[in-house]
DNA sequence: TGAAATGTTGGGGCG
DNA sequence: ACGCCCCAACATTTC
């Protein structure tokens, strides 16, 4: 009987992973481990993210003992922990997906020196080392990135892999426990696991008139669910890149000409942009670190921690930027148009390093992966791979009236507002007083007011920027 | 995947 | 009927 070790990072599902599938084809036996790595694993740190893989890893098992397997959890640092499971297990093989990450580098380049570990290059559709220019240089800006991605061959349907129906794990084999805690609050709205991210998907392409035939509209607006809120399945590969591509494909194909077919478009781009972040972090590790652009390093933030305080617990005065900061804290998920405003706001209105901001989401968003989510603060920053120009600064007032044009999402997150009227809702401040007791609300009272002047906070951040810039 | 400032145009009110 | 002004609507430039 030859034993395989299936090593469990980010790819929590049964369904086309080619780690498994590599792993059945090179041994009789698999054993699937989950190891806790301290490395990663800190304690009070990212709560919400740490209960929603936990979540992952129990109904992983429970997927595991429906095919005759079950989930092996280890503790330790990895490198130690495998050592030990091969040498009690006599196993000759050890596979895992790879992850491109500076930590996961370094990581499995210690395990590689001292065990047999094959890595599978399956976290993207397409692998960072093959989406780069004819001198074999990266791409630093997303769309000749894309076109470039979108000229490899298409993954085919048929290169799904199917759920192995059978797995057989020696039975002798110890598990530790898996953490009780956290747990995951009840006010997190992903049910983890494989079968949730399977059912999103179909929601969302596989039926008629699919919500992806909007979504190049319905992505813009934070009072409505036009997105495919995929991305916490994402980030632990409890859906593999490779199926969310098929999908899209197909969802092109089969999309009348005209906003339908764009919308599917728009969507393929998105997975398109999540590869180039994680293509930009494996060419330069060093952006977790600093800045992309070396000429903006040096940014004179202000980094007044009671503002700073003030964005976190969604005190601001401008209700958008509230409502999107609760719901990060509560929810652990935001709308990328809301991440996109909040970041702004730090960053341009109170000119607070966007570090800061990167690590404050990293702690809260049940995806947050370090990838997308330094892509994302170093493009609104303006400091990044092809970012956002200086200049371009997010009006909080506009941005709400435009993408939650009722204040529908105001209205649910920031309860005080409630009885304001469509009009004032994301100018608040503006209504006059005898209607700010009408609506139950008085600024100043009930609800803060705006914490700085857009306009005045706008010219300040374009002064701080010019001048690092000249 | 921005917004503000500035420029241009054309319809309508009005003397 | 005509010219003038105002300003909304749209376009372009600038940050």
């Amino acid at each position: 009987m030859s034993t395989a070790v299936w090593w469990i990072r980010r790819d929590l599902r049964l369904t086309d992973n080619q780690a498994l599938a590599s792993a059945l084809a090179q041994a009789d036996q698999v054993i699937p481990v989950f190891v806790m790595d301290p490395g990663l694993w800190k304690a009070h740190e990212a709560a919400k993210r740490q209960a929603f893989l936990i979540g992952g890893l129990r109904q992983l098992d429970a997927d595991l003992r429906e095919r005759g397997s079950r989930l092996i959890v280890r503790h330790g640092d990895p490198r130690d922990a495998l050592a030990r499971l091969v040498a009690e297990t006599g196993a000759t093989a050890l596979t895992a997906e790879r992850d491109y990450s500076p930590y996961a580098r370094r990581r499995d380049g210690r395990v590689v020196r001292t065990l047999p570990l094959g890595l599978i290059d399956s976290l993207t559709v397409h692998p960072p080392a093959a989406v780069v220019k004819a001198d074999g240089k990266p791409y630093t800006v997303f769309t000749p990135f894309s076109r470039a991605w979108k000229s490899l061959t298409p993954p085919a349907l048929n290169l799904v892999l199917p759920a192995p129906e059978r797995i057989s794990t020696p039975a002798n084999v110890t598990s530790d426990p898996l953490p009780t805690q956290p747990a995951l609050p009840a006010t997190v709205p992903f049910v983890p696991g494989e079968a949730e991210a399977q059912a999103r998907l179909a929601a969302f392409i596989d039926r008629d008139d699919p919500p992806v035939y909007r979504y190049g509209e319905g992505r813009h607006r934070m009072d409505l669910d036009g997105t495919s809120q995929l991305s916490p399945y994402f980030r632990f590969g409890m859906l593999s890149a490779r199926q969310a591509a098929v999908a899209a494909y197909s969802a092109i194909e089969s999309a009348p000409d005209g906003p339908s077919r764009q919308s599917a478009e728009t969507w393929l781009n998105e997975l398109i942009w999540r590869e180039f972040y994680v293509s930009i972090l494996y060419h330069f590790p060093d952006v977790l670190k600093q800045a992309f652009r070396s000429d903006l390093r040096d940014i004179p933030w202000r980094n007044n921690e009671r503002e700073f305080a003030a964005w976190r617990e969604g005190c601001t005065g401008y209700p958008v930027v509230d409502a999107a900061m609760r719901q990060l804290s509560e929810t652990g998920w935001i709308h990328n148009r809301a991440r996109m405003i909040v970041a702004s706001f730090l960053v341009k209105d109170l000119l607070i390093d966007w570090q800061w901001g990167e690590r404050w989401f990293m702690q809260h968003l049940v995806d947050g992966d370090p990838a997308a989510n330094n892509g994302g603060w170093q493009w609104t920053a303006g400091v990044g791979t092809d970012a956002a120009p200086y200049f371009r600064v997010f009006n909080p007032v506009l941005q709400g009236e435009k993408f939650d044009p009722h204040g529908g999402y105001v209205r649910r997150w920031v309860p005080e507002l409630a009885g304001v009227p469509d009009k004032f809702i994301h100018k608040p401040w503006e209504m006059p007083a005898d209607m700010q007791k009408k609506s139950g609300c008085v600024i100043g009272q009930g609800y803060p007011a705006p914490m700085v002047a857009h306009a005045l906070a706008r010219e300040r951040a374009l002064a701080a920027y010019r001048r690092v810039r000249s």
